[in-house]
DNA sequence: AAGCCGGGGGG
DNA sequence: CCCCCAGGCTT
C-alpha cells in the first residue's frame, strides 16, 4: 500500500471524535482551524464548544463587540487569532453575505487566514485538492520520506508543500488532510512516537535508517527576552480599582491591564514612589505595599515577565473606579487573572 | 529571512 | 529545563 492509502486506512481505524468533526460547515470549521493554531486538540476544545454556543452562526459573532470575543478568547493566547476572527466574521456577514467563500483563494485573503488554514476549509468544507502542511505533516513527511530540510526555511517550507501535494490523496482530501494531522498528533509524536505498532513502519526511511529521533530538522530556537513589570493596583476606600486597555504594538494589544510601570530591572518601593506622579489619581497615595513578596514570572514563549503588583491606596476616591467585583467582566491576560483571584472582596 | 505573538502540557 | 502545539503577520 502506497502512504496516502496507509494514512486513510490508519485514519479510519484510529480518528477521535472531536466536536468540529460532526460538520462540513465552514463556519464551524473555520473557527476550529483558527483556534488550533499552535494550540493543542485538548486546549482548544472548550473554547470551541463556548463560541458555538454564544455565537452559532457567523453573523452572531460578526454583531459581537471585540472586547467580548477577546473575554471568550481570555486563556487561548495569541489574541490577534481573536481580532482577526472578529474582523473576519463581519466580512462575510457584510460582503459574502453569511456565505464562506469556497475557492482557496478567496479564504487566503481572510483575515488570520494562512496557507495552512485556507487549505484546511477548501478541502474539509469543499473537497477541493490542497494539502494542508502543518506541524504534524512536516514531522510525518519528514520521516517518512527522510526529508532533512530544515522544516522552517525558505526551501523546507516550499518542499514540503510540493512533496505534500504530490503524495496527497485528492478523491478522499477531506479525510486524508485531518488523517496525516491525526497520525502526526498521535501515532508519529514529536517525542517517543510508537513506531514499534506503525502501519508504516516497513515503508518509513527514518524507521529504517534510525533518524526518527532526529527529524524533522528545525533551525535554531528564539532568545528570552526579560521584562520587569511593576502592575499599581489602586484601591480606593469604595473598593474600587482601575484597569487600562493595552494599545499599540506588542503583546496582549486591546487586553486589560492595572496601569503599568515598566522598567528595566527589579525596583524598590522608593522607586515606585517617585514614579506614580505620572499616574493620573496616583499622585499622592496615603499607602503603597507590594502584594506579593515573591516575584511572579509569567513565561510567555519569547519572554519572561518579572512581575510584582502594588497595592496603591490612592488620597481620594477613584472618579471612574470600577468595583473589584466586577473586574471578571473584562478580557485580561492570564497573568492579570491570576491576580484577580487572590484579591478578596 | 527573521521576529513577534500566549499559554499549557509533557518529558 | 526544554520542546512543541491542526500558524500568521509584520518588518
Amino acid at each position: 500500500m502506497n502512504f496516502s492509502r496507509l494514512i486513510l486506512q490508519w485514519y479510519k481505524e484510529n480518528k477521535r471524535l472531536l466536536p468540529w468533526r460532526e460538520t462540513n460547515d465552514p463556519y464551524r470549521i473555520w473557527l476550529s482551524e483558527i483556534m488550533l493554531q499552535q494550540t493543542r486538540v485538548a486546549q482548544g476544545i472548550p473554547y470551541y464548544l463556548k463560541f458555538v454556543k454564544a455565537y452559532p452562526q457567523v453573523q452572531d459573532l460578526a454583531r459581537a463587540k471585540e472586547e467580548e470575543v477577546l473575554k471568550l478568547w481570555q486563556g487561548l493566547g495569541y489574541y490577534s487569532r481573536a481580532r482577526n476572527l472578529h474582523a473576519t466574521a463581519k466580512i462575510i456577514t457584510e460582503e459574502y453575505n453569511g456565505k464562506f467563500p469556497s475557492s482557496y483563494k478567496e479564504l487566503l485573503s481572510l483575515k488570520g487566514v494562512g496557507d495552512y488554514t485556507a487549505s484546511a476549509i477548501a478541502s474539509i468544507c469543499f473537497n477541493l485538492p490542497k494539502a494542508v502542511v502543518d506541524g504534524n505533516v512536516y514531522r510525518v513527511l519528514a520521516r517518512y520520506y527522510g526529508i532533512d530540510l530544515p522544516i522552517n526555511s525558505r526551501e523546507g517550507v516550499h518542499y514540503f508543500k510540493e512533496k505534500a501535494t504530490k503524495v496527497m490523496d485528492t478523491a478522499n482530501i477531506r479525510y486524508y488532510n485531518q488523517g496525516i494531522m491525526e497520525f502526526g498528533a498521535l501515532q508519529c509524536t514529536p517525542q517517543n512516537p510508537n513506531c514499534r505498532e506503525c502501519p508504516l513502519q516497513d515503508s518509513c526511511v527514518a524507521f529504517s535508517t534510525n533518524s526518527v529521533g532526529s527529524l524533522p530538522v528545525k533551525l535554531k530556537k528564539n532568545k528570552v527576552r526579560h521584562r520587569f513589570f511593576n502592575y499599581l493596583v489602586p484601591i480606593d476606600g469604595n473598593k474600587k480599582t482601575m484597569l487600562r486597555q493595552r494599545r499599540g504594538k506588542g503583546i496582549w494589544q486591546n487586553l486589560y491591564e492595572f496601569p503599568l510601570l515598566e522598567t528595566g530591572k527589579d525596583i524598590e518601593v522608593g522607586d515606585l514612589t517617585e514614579n506614580l506622579a505620572n499616574y493620573e489619581g496616583l499622585e499622592e497615595p496615603s499607602e503603597v505595599y507590594l502584594h506579593n513578596e515573591d516575584k511572579i514570572v509569567h513565561k510567555l514563549s519569547h519572554q519572561h515577565l518579572h512581575t510584582r503588583f502594588w497595592i496603591v491606596t490612592p488620597s481620594a476616591n477613584l472618579e471612574e473606579g470600577i468595583p473589584i467585583g466586577e473586574l471578571h467582566k473584562y478580557p485580561v491576560p492570564v497573568l492579570i487573572a491570576d491576580f484577580i483571584k487572590t484579591l478578596k472582596i
